[in-house]
DNA sequence: TTGAAAGCGGTACCAC
DNA sequence: GTGGTACCGCTTTCAA
């Protein structure tokens, strides 16, 4: 009786093209690493291929990092707050210079999880490598991180952290900035708005406190103006901005600084001899505005030096962590302040 | 002799934790994954759970997929331009939505690879499924993700892909809406503005192409105006809008329309009167031109319904692709047209 | 030049 | 209740 099976087409294994082409897994695993150890007949490299284009066979990257006891992955968490042009384009270069390094990057989708939850989740990727922007990670994240194979741990933010590498980028010195650039063009009585939405303290208090500190010691005054990202929100704090008396606001960032200047144009206020604005980041719309806006221009490091730091630092697991302060900023002063 | 050495600090096993604990590699399993159809006592159970947190036992995900042959990764190639607030929120609303049904979503940082050679990339991690945005992915990429393993290959984007579900995202729709309001509205020479960035071409041709359908058998007349994002390149083509002395600008999005109305404001066009422009997106940036930038709302599909598309699809991988158009389309007419 | 086999870390079946 | 052990897919000695 003849039996006509549908063939379920399971993944194929080294070792079914190895059956197809006649010749052992090993044999397989020589020819598609290109292994220089070991030399092929020619004939043989060719049936090989051959069976492998055939079958459609693509290796098993979880089965060749458990053999090989370690990968060449580089993992960061994904950004859960919508990312500005800026750190976009920081994170290609990144991924661009790592994939050059031949380092793969991946994004984890870390949902719900905070520090250490967090850490223990990645951990389990066994990542040679792992790049963490914001404060989400302490020094226990970074010890079960480390314990767990990882090579390298890189922190991207404000603080140092026990035993990672760090860049520091320290939102202060735009606050510090933008305080100092108002104070030396005579403004005294200085709003800082801080934005309502969850996930940016790590950036706007720092911004907030820079500014404090560049004002410190002086008859300048600074008051803290929390704004939510709404129309109507901008037009209770332009009003309130009237009250107080405010001279000069920084506005945490262009896009806050665009919301809040319209209203505070809509409340009658003239910018700037009213009312000086200026915003951070250094954004395309700032230059579209009138009066153009004045922002704090931020620089960031370049992704090809942190994937090199990354590379330095794989290669050479027990080095001391370097600490690297990263993040220029300079006032871009136009018409607004 | 007594030999002090320095202990290397390996990352420790399931069979470390057995040791420290006095079981056998099973119980470990068994205790850690609260498997259900074995009871362990309790003192033991309190000696696992003990040995794994002095050891910071992490398990391996490798080897534990390896083993299930299977994993609960969702992969997504990592967006390589700057994704706009509305796509961050639909990303990190699927991802909440993903990470509920207890799976796991990783941006794979994909460089210099493109089409078959991502899609085999992307294959060798052995996700269960794979969201691919854009038009990146050609069947035999989905051939390649589905013989490896993956039970759910998505696409969103403005083609169906033979052999995977396809969330359509067809951005014709966007430049018809427009294209239409701007007739409706009298205008009949109308420019098209498409990004000269690259990687945005996968939303600007259709675009283009929406505004020509909408206008396709009238007396209209669609122009196509390339333009870079800069203030210099916007001032030549507001001139340029002069000269052809167009009525109507599609301007791609209210980023592209907010830099090219201010080129067209500078060059001493009055809009709406002498100019209509329309963006898209719907930004908050819009509202605060003046005048109010028109534009074309878009509606993606909720991170929730995509989330339960790709768990269906795992759960029956035999299953007749799905079709969703999924993209809303409606102009919100402002001041600007 | 090629093949047999051990072993990476976990899980789950089957005995005891 | 708990332990022994085979096995997932791949790489890499070691022998032939």
């Amino acid at each position: 009786m003849r039996s006509v099976m549908v063939q379920i087409p399971n993944t194929p294994t080294s070792a079914d093209v190895a059956r197809l082409a006649g010749v052992s897994r090993a044999t397989v695993s020589y020819v598609l690493n290109n292994t220089s150890a070991v030399r092929i007949s020619e004939p043989t490299r060719r049936r090989v291929h051959e069976a492998a284009r055939e079958l459609g066979y693509v290796p098993h990257a979880a089965a060749r990092s458990l053999r090989a006891g370690h990968s060449r992955m580089v993992l960061m968490p994904a950004p859960a707050v919508p990312v500005g042009p800026l750190y976009s384009r920081f994170l290609d270069e990144l991924q661009q210079a790592l994939g050059h390094l031949d380092y793969t990057v991946v994004q984890y989708g870390t949902v719900g999880l905070h520090g250490d939850e967090a850490a223990r989740a990645w951990a389990e990727l066994r990542p040679v490598a792992v790049l963490v922007p914001g404060a989400e990670l302490g020094p226990r994240g970074v010890a079960v991180l480390k314990r767990s194979g990882a090579r390298a741990v890189v922190t991207l933010g404000p603080v140092r952290v026990d035993g990672a590498h760090a860049l520091l980028m320290d939102h202060d010195a735009v606050g510090r900035c933008a305080g100092a650039h108002l104070h030396a063009a005579g403004r005294r009585r200085i709003g800082v708005v801080v934005p309502k939405e969850p996930g940016l303290e790590a950036y706007s208090r720092p911004r907030l406190a820079g500014v404090r500190e560049a004002v410190h010691g002086t008859d300048a005054a600074v008051t803290e103006l929390p704004l939510a990202y709404t129309e109507q929100a901008a037009a209770q704090l332009a009003a309130r901005c009237r009250e107080l008396n405010l001279d000069a606001v920084f506005a945490y960032n262009d896009e806050y600084a665009m919301l809040l200047m319209r209203a505070l144009q809509d409340e009658g206020l003239r910018i700037p001899e009213d009312m000086a604005v200026i915003g951070a980041d250094d954004l395309m719309l700032g230059r579209l505005l009138r009066p153009r806006l004045s922002t704090v221009h931020i620089e960031l490091p370049s992704g090809h030096d942190l994937a090199e730091l990354v590379d330095r630092a794989v290669r050479d697991p027990g080095g001391e962590p370097e600490v690297h302060a990263v993040l220029g900023a300079s006032v871009i002063r136009r018409e607004s302040s």
